[in-house]
DNA sequence: GCTCAGTAGCACG
DNA sequence: GACGTACTACTGAGCA
């Protein structure tokens, strides 16, 4: 059995006594002591966090006679008894491990520890790691290569070299360092004089009990009389300490596995217990969302006098809702199949146009139910809400539909107020705003390779599951739009930059973008050849032919056969194979710069010569992407199917694909990007004189900052002191460690804190800034941008380092990464607004960050330049000036 | 033999 | 062990 997560063990009855020691006497109203159930709750819930194992087993002692009562009567006979308020807590907490998903043990006739110790031998023979947690000392003797300690007080590990640092005797040697020194509380009598030095010092010398006690005759004073008095003992004393790794246990490692949290069952204990912040971590009450719509009317509109009847109330209605059902995702692609209407909660109804399997009742025309609908779609005055009403659309301007009156979307405002608590599909926001279990798409239409398009689904079925949709987005804006209205500055960026940019991206995908299609297969070509003769060289290099494409077959090429260091390892332990070890092999071997190079190229090939392509819808002869408005946390856009904001750019054989993305005849591209958006923005949301004054003279912000931090004249930086400012002030704004940073530039961790120090005694605001923002972020568990958008950080006080750190570098970042997203929104509607009014023949047709392209008719290239230009500035709202680069030419690579 | 989810790697800003 | 994304190939497990 291999698996990287080790097995964790849990001394029960260790914690249960510490924490009823260790913690202060709560009890609830009722009087029910309840300070050692929080407190060993608390203790396993954080075990749970922190290793996340897959097998977990709780142990506790079970109470009665042990074989240790048979063997010395007075074993354990000075403990006083159990306090009544421990004993009181103990059932309780029987009931909670098991809730919280944790097997539990308990084994009468042996203690605890002997059922971990026997647990931790037979994971041992299955090759697993263990993890004990506990605090007892005993426990010591277990330790080995694959079994380390916690003590969960003080979050400490211990493997052999702990045991040893703290024993000073190795874990082998534990038993008989406890018979030698005794333990009161469990009355291991022990030699008396002997405390842990003289132990310590015995072992060391001998190495063994038996050992000292043959040489008790050589050992002076009064600490070898003691000895010599009480070798009768010694061996009872080893007996009682020695924890039995061979108990007759029923159950088996696999028997162990971790379950899933029984939440209901927890809300009840903790509920009545009163354990107010156990409560409050369990996840939203979700017994309580009804999966069924008992008072729902929902309506299937068959013929034209019901269809009449709903046009009437929609025309008559202040806001009504509406939804698209199609047979692809693929807006270009897309067939209506229906749509769904609703104008008040509860309320709705789906007009089939498209249901096309056999036995298929008959159905209104679909020509007939647009042309109808038509001059309500196309209202400005008549309001619309819709959930991703981009998609709605596409799809009905491939009818010759133009949507107007796209007054609030759902989809945008859940964003708006929290991106990151759900993703925004409406399925997790009706659960979320609405406590409503929706039917899913997957309910209806069924999943995986059998499942049907929306055309198959029986209009049966179909029909309660799209009215829903548009019900559900009637009632979900309610919601939403009520929180909203509760946060004025969120309102703000939802109806000042996130609606109106929805008619900006609708038009830039649907126009798409123009590429050469035979430029890219002839580059594949190329490509293929080049790959092909790398994959000679590669196997003549390994002397053995493999698949380069595998990490796994490459591992053992280059670790195995051909015995290359291991520079790191990937999360899942494997020998990582990937760029950085590879630049860093190829300096002395040859496979790996092949390889490098053969990853480049696969790469390009695989996912833009060969795809893009491919892609090309067949009636524009152009690839219309899709702009994901709700996905990045920070605010940012993001581009899919394809993808157009990851074209590479950075090689020159990259840079041929761009050269495929070509203006048609008449036109030219028109590439115009923000430069240095981010430090930009950080200079003015520090206010760092330096800096700012850096961007006033328009210095170049590496140099400058090369010359500050290394102290020298601006004309003599040199390139690699340049790039090494370069890469702080990346580093900056990703939140970096100096660690991190010496990674980057390959350097020694205190070279890079120098750097970083210097860095901020020369831009001191910075550091406060940063400072500033971690302490607001923990205060106020969100950051926000200069337009107030909002990013929610959830871990920012996680009890778990990882977590916490993680969030605290979100917490730099999202301000500068989603004000420059902010920005270039507003740049975009602004642009937009301004190419309809007037009537400039030049279009957006992407966005990638900070960039912006356009199609521009060649005669009105210069004020089209100027326009653009001028209004990104405006867009940037910020005390330093703004600088935009701008190119033209007849491929995007031209034009950039 | 096919589907699916997870991992590794890497393209961009 | 740098922030934010999307997409590919490969792999092993589960299913028919």
């Amino acid at each position: 059995m291999t698996n990287s997560k080790p097995f964790v063990l849990v001394d029960g009855s260790s914690y249960l006594f510490r924490a009823y020691y260790a913690l202060p006497p709560l009890s609830n109203s009722t009087g029910e002591p309840t300070g050692a159930v929080l407190g060993v709750t608390n203790m396993l819930l954080k075990l749970i966090e922190e290793y996340d194992p897959d097998y977990v087993a709780v142990v506790f002692d079970a109470g009665g006679k042990t074989f240790r009562d048979e063997l010395f009567e007075e074993y354990k006979a000075h403990r006083p008894p159990m306090p009544d308020e421990l004993r009181a807590q103990i059932e309780p907490l029987m009931e909670i491990v098991p809730a919280l998903g944790l097997p539990m043990l308990r084994v009468s006739g042996v203690e605890a520890d002997d059922v971990i110790g026997t647990l931790v031998t037979r994971a041992g023979a299955k090759d697993m790691a263990s993890l004990i947690s506990t605090g007892d000392k005993d426990m010591a003797q277990l330790v080995g290569d694959s079994v380390k300690l916690v003590n969960t007080m003080t979050n400490k590990t211990m493997d052999r070299v702990g045991v040893k640092d703290k024993f000073d005797v190795t874990p082998d040697q534990i038993i008989d360092y406890l018979a030698l020194v005794g333990d009161t509380s469990d009355n291991i009598p022990g030699v008396p004089k002997v405390g842990p030095k003289t132990a310590a010092r015995w072992l060391n010398q001998y190495g063994s009990l038996d050992e000292i006690v043959g040489h008790a005759e050589e050992i002076p004073g009064k600490v070898g009389e003691s000895l010599r008095d009480n070798l009768t003992q010694l061996e009872l004393s080893r007996k009682l300490a020695t924890i039995h790794c061979d108990v007759d246990l029923q159950e088996q490692i696999d028997d162990l596995r971790r379950g899933e949290p029984d939440v209901v069952r927890l809300r009840e204990i903790y509920t009545r217990l009163e354990l107010k912040s156990l409560l409050r971590q369990l996840p939203d009450d979700k017994s309580d969302i009804s999966e069924s719509t008992p008072d729902a009317d929902y309506q299937i509109v068959l013929n034209k006098k019901a269809l009449s009847g709903w046009l009437k109330k929609i025309k008559g209605s202040d806001l009504f809702a509406f939804d698209t059902e199609t047979t692809n995702l693929n807006y270009m692609q897309a067939e209506l199949v229906g749509l769904s209407l609703a104008v008040s909660p509860n309320e709705a109804a789906y007009v089939p146009v498209g249901h096309d399997y056999p036995g298929a009742p008959d159905q209104l025309d679909r020509e007939f139910v647009l042309t109808e609908l038509k001059p309500i779609l196309e209202d400005q005055k008549q309001s619309k809400v819709g959930h991703h009403l981009k998609y709605d659309a596409h799809i009905l301007a491939n009818y010759g539909i133009a949507l107007k009156g796209i007054r609030f979307d759902t989809m945008l405002e859940s964003y708006v107020l929290n991106s990151t608590a759900i993703r925004h599909d409406m399925d997790s926001a009706a659960e979320k705003y609405l406590g409503r279990r929706t039917i899913h798409y997957e309910d209806v239409a069924g999943k995986g390779a059998k499942q049907l398009t929306f055309n198959e689904v029986s209009i049966d079925q179909a029909a309660p599951y799209a009215a829903e949709d548009a019900d559900i987005t009637l009632q979900l804006h309610q919601v939403l739009w009520s929180q909203l209205n509760d946060e004025p500055e969120l309102k703000k960026l939802y109806e000042d930059i996130e609606q109106p940019l929805v008619p900006v991206l609708f038009d830039m995908e649907h126009i798409g973008v123009l590429i050469d299609t035979r430029m890219l297969g002839k580059q594949s070509r190329e490509i293929e050849k080049k790959l092909g003769e790398l994959e000679e060289s590669a196997y003549a290099a390994s002397g053995q032919p493999f698949n380069l494409g595998s990490p796994k077959q490459l591992q053992e090429i280059l670790f195995e056969k051909l015995k290359l260091p291991i520079i790191r390892k990937t999360p899942k332990g494997q020998p990582s194979t990937a760029e950085d070890v590879l630049l860093e092999l190829a300096e002395e071997y040859e496979l790996p710069g092949i390889i490098l190079e053969h990853r480049t190229l696969s790469k390009l090939k695989s996912t833009y010569t060969d795809k893009l392509p491919e892609q090309v819808d067949p009636d524009t002869g152009r690839v219309h992407t899709s702009y994901h408005q709700a996905v990045a946390a920070t605010g940012r856009l993001s581009s899919s199917d394809p993808n157009l904001q990851n074209i590479p750019v950075r090689t020159p054989e990259g840079r041929r694909i761009r050269q495929a993305f070509v203006a048609p005849p008449g036109y030219k591209l028109l590439a115009a990007d923000y430069s240095q958006i981010e430090l930009r923005i950080m200079a003015h949301l520090s206010g760092d004189s330096g800096l700012l004054d850096a961007f006033e003279k328009e210095l170049d912000i590496h140099q400058a900052t090369a010359a500050e931090v290394f102290g020298t004249a601006l004309d003599d930086v040199t390139s690699d002191q340049r790039r090494s400012a370069k890469a702080i002030n990346f580093g900056l704004i990703y939140g970096m460690s100096a660690f991190g940073l010496a990674r980057q530039l390959g350097i020694e961790r205190r070279e890079a804190q120098e750097y970083v120090d210097l860095y901020f005694s020369r831009y001191p605001s910075v550091k406060e800034f940063m400072s500033d923002i971690r302490h607001r972020a923990h205060e106020k568990g969100f950051v926000e941008t200069v337009y107030g958008r909002r990013l929610y950080l959830p871990e920012i006080n996680s009890r778990n380092v990882q977590r916490r750190q993680y969030a605290e570098r979100s917490a730099i970042n999202a301000p500068m990464q989603g004000s420059a997203a902010d920005i270039i929104k507003r740049a975009m509607i602004d642009i937009h607004g301004w190419l309809q009014d007037s009537s400039r023949n030049a279009r957006i047709i992407m966005q990638v960050h900070d960039e912006l392209v356009f199609e521009v008719a060649e005669d009105q290239i210069d004020e089209v330049e100027t326009e653009v230009v001028q209004r990104m500035n405006n867009a940037a709202e910020i005390n330093v000036p703004s600088k935009v680069d701008v190119g033209v030419g007849d491929n995007w690579d031209e034009a950039h």
